[in-house]
DNA sequence: ACCTGTAGTGAGTGAGTAATCACAAATTAG
DNA sequence: CTAATTTGTGATTACTCACTCACTACAGGT
């Protein structure tokens, strides 16, 4: 499908420049298709934003339910950590999230899918962990700073400061991981993140 | 000083659409000057926007510095959190920030800018407070989901959940720091500080 | 009066960009 | 085979934007 292809294009695209810096073009080029053809299946530069933007989000929770698969509470907190970490290992996904969170300063209609977003994996964590309130709210703030992190990759700063704050984040949530489940989780996640950025 | 008439100007503005969305012309006729005038001043939309960011670092620097000041321990720690939230109330600062880690993956003379904020607010409330690893982490998380909830404006999301959400954030913060402190902090925070976004 | 430097701008330039439209090619239906 | 629908594009439009340049206004020194 055409439109699929477009989406994954515009993912990358918009991960890299956000919404007012890409242009119309480089995702066309992308996908190999006519920069009109994004018109005729999107209609408006916006709505191929929000369209990819809810496309990241349905990502993400996939990634998060296959990650809790058969888990509950601490249990399932822990694998959807996990999940995060590894959803990082390709930052495309949440480099569009934060650019939308970015753009929906100037647009209420990028705001109101991005509260959408929080409404969905709220209820998502909640219902399928159990927890709440201070504790539910630290998974997502843990979450935003390491999005933060990678966006400005903090890893290519080879000082102990830098070194030390993100090796904590991925070390740790691993450990606790790890000794919580104490045993294969039933999730199709491998689980051989061993950092947080991919390459370099 | 001419200068800093502008990023005031610059503040705003990149503030509601970010490095790529704002233009130059948006900004001088805000500072009430011709738009030559900033090349003139910055030499480039990117130098221009680095200088508004830096700027923005150090008036929340100050505003950390101020709030801890004569405090020390958990007591600045908490100083501090209710600065991140008294920031809140004009979000343009944070916006901007959240805007420059958007931004930050697309050019590295920005991640640059990106990575010193980190290092220096980090170094900063890491010697004021003391306070290291984890927690020292869990600051900067939860200032970080505080940046985004403003920035999707949840606060104007008129569910059960997402009041909680950010109610939480607010009155736990506040009752904590008012507990621990238990006298008038030294610094100059009246501390009027009563929800997460100015006006509706 | 006459330089010299500083603060500031009007008018443009060249490049890029979202969106449109008329049209072509391919696919499907009758 | 033909008509109709779908799938796609080249060419263009109207516009925005970062950046440049030649210029004015005005200050202080000599």
């Amino acid at each position: 499908m055409r439109r699929a292809s477009i989406l994954r294009a515009a993912i990358v695209e918009f991960a890299r420049s956000g919404y007012a810096g890409t242009s119309t073009e480089a995702i066309a080029s992308r996908a190999g298709i006519s920069q009109p053809y994004i018109f005729r299946l999107f209609g408006t530069k916006k709505d191929l934003f929000i369209a990819t933007y809810d496309a990241v989000t349905a990502a993400i929770e996939d990634a998060f339910v296959a990650a809790a698969d058969g888990l509950s509470g601490e249990d399932a907190m822990m694998a959807m950590g996990l999940a995060y970490l590894e959803l990082l290992q390709d930052p495309d996904l949440l480099q569009v999230q934060l650019h939308g969170f970015a753009a929906a300063a100037a647009d209420p209609d990028i705001a109101r899918a991005c509260q959408e977003t929080f409404r969905r994996l709220w209820h998502l964590v909640r219902e399928t962990t159990g927890v709440e309130g201070e504790e539910l709210r630290e998974f997502f703030a843990q979450g935003m700073l390491c999005s933060v992190i990678a966006a400005i990759d903090l890893r290519s700063v080879a000082e102990p400061w830098a070194e030390s704050f993100f090796d904590d984040v991925a070390e740790e949530v691993k450990r606790e991981a790890l000794q919580q489940l104490g045993r294969g989780t039933t999730a199709s996640s491998p689980a051989p993140a061993s950092s947080l950025s991919p390459a370099s």
